[in-house]
DNA sequence: TAACTAATCGTCCTAATGACGTAAAGCGGG
DNA sequence: CCCGCTTTACGTCATTAGGACGATTAGTTA
């Protein structure tokens, strides 16, 4: 059986968009170049897919060496792949871009690589005030857009909190991820109705000032019914036929 | 600035799951394959990138040139890259899968290509009875999976339908789709109520039988407000929406 | 003990929708 | 020309989801 390179040999990546919530912002986790081209600027993490791994045990496996972010508890989804021409000055490269989410980590990450990585608000990439290598602006914005639409219909959102957490914490996911502000009561009846989405465990957490709350962890239902709709849409990025 | 082939080259393709509504199936496009490997084995539409041009006008010419469908009018999106290392047994074959939505096409497409293209209802596939070259069953179930939940949310639903279309064409869309029986009274309310959806054009066209239907065009929404949601979720396999 | 804060529960009202009845607009046959 | 047949179009009713917002609960700190 000959060897199917003759046909088109094209280099072929991943790259990462992991979104977290730090601060109350959506936050990018983004690694700075350490090699030309575009030595010096942010980009997604990211590499070459090896010869006999499929596309996402490589994306774990980069998120592993250049942020020591451990792929176990980490969601990830494929978002879709980046095939322009001159995308890499380098020559022909493809990515397959994935979608991570994580809760809020304790540390900082840092890269067991030279290279640094480091957590960016999302709109800062967004608005262009921090320019991304390659076409990585672009491939974020699909990655917020993504879980933007996932957060009405599935259950994405318990990805961006820790393995238990309360009420309060949940909704801050919609309203930052969604950019607006959301009734905590209604939010409370409406995700305690739907099916399978929450489990409370009984404990509550005593915090500095309030009545304590009550701690859940996720169910498990993948898809939300009945979906939290996004009664108006803030104001987002270009419309995209995927998603 | 050095090649990227040293670091890994890969041959990189795409294949396109063309979905349409024929004889109340949905059914997908297929070609058989004319070389080896799976030689005569039926295929998914689709061939190598060439080397200056990207993943989606590479679909539409694969498209255009194995089963004659013009890419003008055809809904096109990408679906997801399938990335496993031995998913080809020519060696590693990376493919970007896109899925196209069609109407019902007046005539039974011929491929310019010497190999034949045709229909064949999708459940055919879902349920292995006609098995197919590569992991392209798989992909047929990930581009069915796709039609189905953006039937919810978004006005694919108008992509099988053609230029003009009654309210019954339409209803009949998400009927086969996902395979369930809807009320007609009910489904034209929601419909004519959602903003942008649908445009009457004011003509109407008659039948053999009954009252003339009212004919409508696509409107400009593209998501679809308040959703059409599937209260029950049907069985993946064979849909039998009458009865 | 009072003041404060955040979580939780409850009430009202409107919009959405499933079930289903009924009228309208074409046909063919007597 | 009316009648029965078929399919589309419109209406009614009851249930439910959900937005707005009042009130209570359970902790804290002053």
């Amino acid at each position: 059986m000959g060897r199917v390179q003759r046909f088109s040999g094209m280099a072929v990546t991943v790259d990462v968009v992991v979104l977290t919530i730090r601060d109350d912002e959506l936050q990018v986790l983004l690694v700075e170049r350490g090699v030309e081209p575009f030595r010096g600027r942010l980009a997604l993490p990211g590499g070459f897919i090896r010869a006999e791994e499929d596309a996402e045990p490589a994306a774990r496996r980069e998120l592993a060496e250049e942020t020591a972010l451990g792929g176990e508890s980490l969601y990830l989804e494929q978002l879709r792949t980046f095939a322009a021409p001159h995308r890499d000055p380098r020559g022909r490269v493809v990515t397959v871009a994935y979608l991570a989410i994580a809760p809020d980590l304790p540390v900082p990450v840092g890269g067991t690589d030279a290279r640094a990585a480091r957590w960016q608000p999302v709109w800062s990439v967004l608005s262009r005030d921090v320019e991304l290598a390659f076409d990585h602006a672009g491939i974020v914005e699909h990655g917020v857009d993504r879980a933007r639409s996932k957060l009405e219909y599935t259950t994405l959102a318990t990805a961006f909190c820790p393995e238990v957490f309360t009420m309060t914490e949940l909704r801050r996911v919609y309203e930052v991820v969604w950019g607006v502000s959301i009734d905590a009561r209604n939010f409370h009846r409406k995700v305690t109705n739907a099916d399978d989405f929450l489990e409370p465990t009984g404990e509550r957490r005593v915090l500095e000032t309030g009545r304590p709350a009550a701690l859940y962890r996720r169910g498990p239902a993948r898809t939300l019914f009945p979906p939290m709709l996004r009664t108006a849409f803030p104001p987002v990025l270009p419309s995209d036929p995927d998603s």
